[in-house]
DNA sequence: ACCTGAACACCGTTCAAGT
DNA sequence: ACCTGAACACCGTTCAAGT
């Protein structure tokens, strides 16, 4: 039997194994042993269990409790944000599209502002997050393989996060 | 007779006109009259097609010669390559797709570049610049269609970019 | 050099019909 | 309540064949 939580889980699956482009309706239904039709069932359309699996990715997600200094907080959790988006394969280009159409991984959000000084310092992280994730795709797919270039990519991501927040 | 130059102009037009999800091999070549199979003699797939057609939308643009002052000048260009990105239909994904998979669009790292004081800024520019977009496609939408919700977009914008710049 | 036609292997979504 | 089968209207890419 399908739930809508096996549902997102078997997508996240299908991701990490073999990309967002495969992540299709009728590859999910087959990876169940159902008719395509099946699934519209449980999920509205695609894009409702997009959001479904971006929600899920963004469930077990280790967040520190606050402290008394927001930098190193803001610091901790974006980094923490940036690597979940790295070690998941097409990880970056999901949650950009999820959070475009506004179809979930509105938890994303939370993580940062709870220890955010304000909307504008949020906006600019989060903007910084899927940017920096989107525009370093094929370095970051390189850097899952295990096969890799220095931590570049972190490294970059954590400057511009400095230069952001100042000191 | 189809040149690389009207195939990405029409594809333009149809991004403008329809969206991306309408900007397909079989639509453009139906624009030009020809067979799908005809474009592929013009153009090795659909991506560089893309990446043509992000070459193409920053060829024109009006970017100003350096001054003395790079704040002002970084903060201008980031505000001209952001309206571009604003004023046509889904842009923003086009590009960040295509700065992804780094099939074109060089030109907008160059014309940063130019005026910025170091690499990590450029960089940190280069993300805020395609996640602000991305984030706010819908926003946007609304904005490019006329109808709307005061310009907190560009605030936005501009507010992180002077978070990020500093004085 | 440039284009056609046909094929291959896919998509997302809907909907009557079954149990 | 949950699922099937079939259909609709699409995709990108390849490739022999034509002019």
């Amino acid at each position: 039997m399908i739930t809508r939580d096996e549902l997102s889980r078997v997508g996240l699956r299908l991701l990490a194994d073999h990309g967002l482009a495969d992540v299709s309706m009728r590859r999910v239904a087959k990876e169940f042993d159902v008719a395509v039709s099946a699934l519209y069932w449980h999920v509205k359309d695609k894009q409702s269990l997009l959001g479904a699996m971006v929600d899920q990715l963004l469930t077990d997600l280790n967040v520190a409790p606050p402290t008394d200094n927001w930098r190193a907080d803001l610091i901790g959790r974006a980094e923490l944000l940036y690597a979940k988006l790295l070690d998941t394969r097409d990880a970056a280009e999901l949650t950009a599209s999820v959070l475009a159409l506004g179809t979930g991984g509105t938890r994303m959000r939370e993580v940062i502002d709870e220890v955010s000084p304000n909307t504008v310092t949020t906006d600019a992280i989060m903007s910084l997050l899927i940017g920096h994730a989107t525009l370093n795709q094929q370095r970051m797919q390189a850097q899952a393989l295990g096969i890799d270039v220095a931590p570049t990519t972190t490294t970059t991501f954590r400057q511009a996060l400095d230069l952001l927040i100042g000191d």
